[in-house]
This record gives C-alpha cells, sequence and structure tokens, in this order.
DNA sequence: TATTGTTATACTCTATAACTATA
DNA sequence: TATAGTTATAGAGTATAACAATA
C-alpha cells in the first residue's frame, strides 16, 4: 500500500506578524481564556457541566441559601439568564430552589443530594485541568498569573 | 427636603464565597477578559470597531496581501465568519480583497486608503486602554502578565 | 481529492424590556 | 417605588455542513 501524501496542515505560517496586537493584552488574554475554557470543557465533558455551570453549582455549594440575586452578582451572571440556567439544573436534578423565610419574593438556593455528589465529581476533574494549567505555565508562573489576575 | 433613602446597592456582598472557583486561573481569566474587552470597546466606540474587528485589521495592516485562510488561521477566527466580517469591512470601505495572482480561489487582502486611517486612530485609542491596563495592573505586573500569555 | 471562500443553519451567550409578586 | 424572579426577543459569537470554483 503506497503511503498517503501528508495532508498540508501549515503548522506555523511563521511569517504572519500580529503587529499592535503583539503589545495588546486583550488579544493574548482572549487566546489563552479560550484555551482554557476548551480545556475545561473537555476535561469535565462527561458531566455535561459548562464553566458557567460549574460557577454556579460551585457558588451554591460555597454558599447555600443564597440568593439568585446575589449569585448573579457574585459571577456576573445577568439575572435573566441565571433564571433559565437554574430551571435547567434544577430539572436535572442538581440545585433546588426553596421559599426564603424572610424574603417572600426570593429563593434560597441549594444542591440536591445528587447535585452534591455531581459537584465532588467535577470538583476532582477540574482539579486535573488546573494541573494541567500549572504544569504549562510553569508553578511560579501559575502562581504570578493567578495572583495578579485576582487582585485585579 | 428630606434625605432620600440611598439604594440598597449590596456593593460588596462581602459574605458570599467564591469556594473552589478561588483557585481557578479560567475563572479569574474570564472576568478579567470581559473587564478588558469592555473597556476597549468603549475605548473604540466612535470608530464602531469590536475587538475581533480591530484584530482583522492590525494582523491585514502588518501583512499586507494575506489570504483569509492564513488571517483565519493566525486569529482563530473561524472562515465562514471571517468572510462575513470581511463582507462588513469591506462595505464600510476598510479592507478590499484582490485576485490573488498565484491562486485564483484566493483572494489578496489589503487596507483601503480608508482603512488605514481608520487604523492610525484605532492604535491610538487603543494605545490609551493599554496604558488604562499598565496603570490597573501596575507596570511590573503588567509585564510579566503578558510575557506569561504571550508564551501561553 | 483537497483547499478557498461563501452561504445557511443551529446553538449559546449577552443585553434588554416587560411582566408578577412581593417589599 | 424598588427589588426578586421570570419570560421573551434580538444581537453577537461559535460550530457545522454543503456548495462552487480552483488546485
Amino acid at each position: 500500500m503506497p503511503l498517503q501524501r501528508a495532508p498540508m496542515v501549515r503548522r506555523g505560517s511563521a511569517s504572519i506578524k500580529l503587529g499592535v496586537l503583539d503589545a495588546r493584552l486583550g488579544y493574548f488574554i482572549r487566546r489563552v481564556q479560550l484555551w482554557v475554557f476548551q480545556d475545561f470543557i473537555r476535561a469535565l465533558s462527561g458531566l455535561d457541566l459548562s464553566p458557567a455551570q460549574f460557577s454556579v453549582v460551585a457558588v451554591v455549594a460555597a454558599n447555600p441559601g443564597l440568593t439568585q440575586a446575589a449569585l448573579s452578582e457574585t459571577l456576573g451572571i445577568e439575572r435573566a439568564r441565571l433564571a433559565r440556567m437554574l430551571h435547567d439544573l434544577g430539572r436535572r436534578d442538581i440545585t433546588q430552589r426553596l421559599p426564603s423565610a424572610r424574603d417572600k419574593r426570593s429563593h434560597a438556593l441549594h444542591l440536591t443530594g445528587e447535585g452534591q455528589k455531581l459537584f465532588a465529581r467535577a470538583r476532582a476533574l477540574s482539579a486535573k485541568h488546573e494541573e494541567r494549567l500549572v504544569k504549562r505555565f510553569g508553578t511560579n508562573r501559575y502562581n504570578s498569573v493567578l495572583a495578579a489576575l485576582r487582585d485585579f
């Protein structure tokens, strides 16, 4: 059987210059953010949890009983979108909305028993993802970038 | 006139914990990326150029004559989306697609005269945006974060 | 056969407004 | 009057597939 000719992959295209983009932090932040999210999605693909859904579950787990408004403000997710997300997570028996004693308008958010199990697995899978990031950056660089972005 | 009661702003909500998110780089990258893009969009609002459009114009300016496929691969923008973007930028007399001499399938991308003027202004406005980032991070942190993300 | 560029479709995310029930 | 939550809609961005022209 003859060898197939390798498809033209054009890996480097090294001659193409970024121009002024090479001095724009936003460009590199965006590229790295896309890479990180793709790796995260792959890491949690078995659980069918998006980065945004994971962030919701994580904050509810750390603050049982908080309201949707507080969650929305903490994560910067629009209230309207959060309502749909919680509807979906509720259908999947991950989160639940209990009536609030103090304010009948608001809900107290909790994880269900199933939600807690799912979160434990998601947390472990996301920790492996995080280890990949540490390796890719190197420990020192990872720590300094995390600290810089956290303080921003 | 009696003082109006200040609206409940709930600035800090300091009691809400991030939980495991506090050890996830992707969360902070996403938050900072959103802030940076919003500041960029505000900075260039007078020119009506999105970050993605700016990146296209910048790379065409730095590599006159390159093809859409090369541009697509460099910036990680889908060919399908890039076709629509260039259609729009062409309608606005910013970019132009000239026939390629060597390959009749492909186009050679260039800025128009108007496109070059627009790019000069966009570059200046984006430089002011970048200065805000430098101030916000501090020069040392800015430089180390930029280097780390660029090398990623 | 594979690549370039185009069109079309579907899905997600974002932004906004309008609505209800409570406060 | 303002807030909590919901629903609906429109606009971007992303991911695919299919297609014509060319290699």
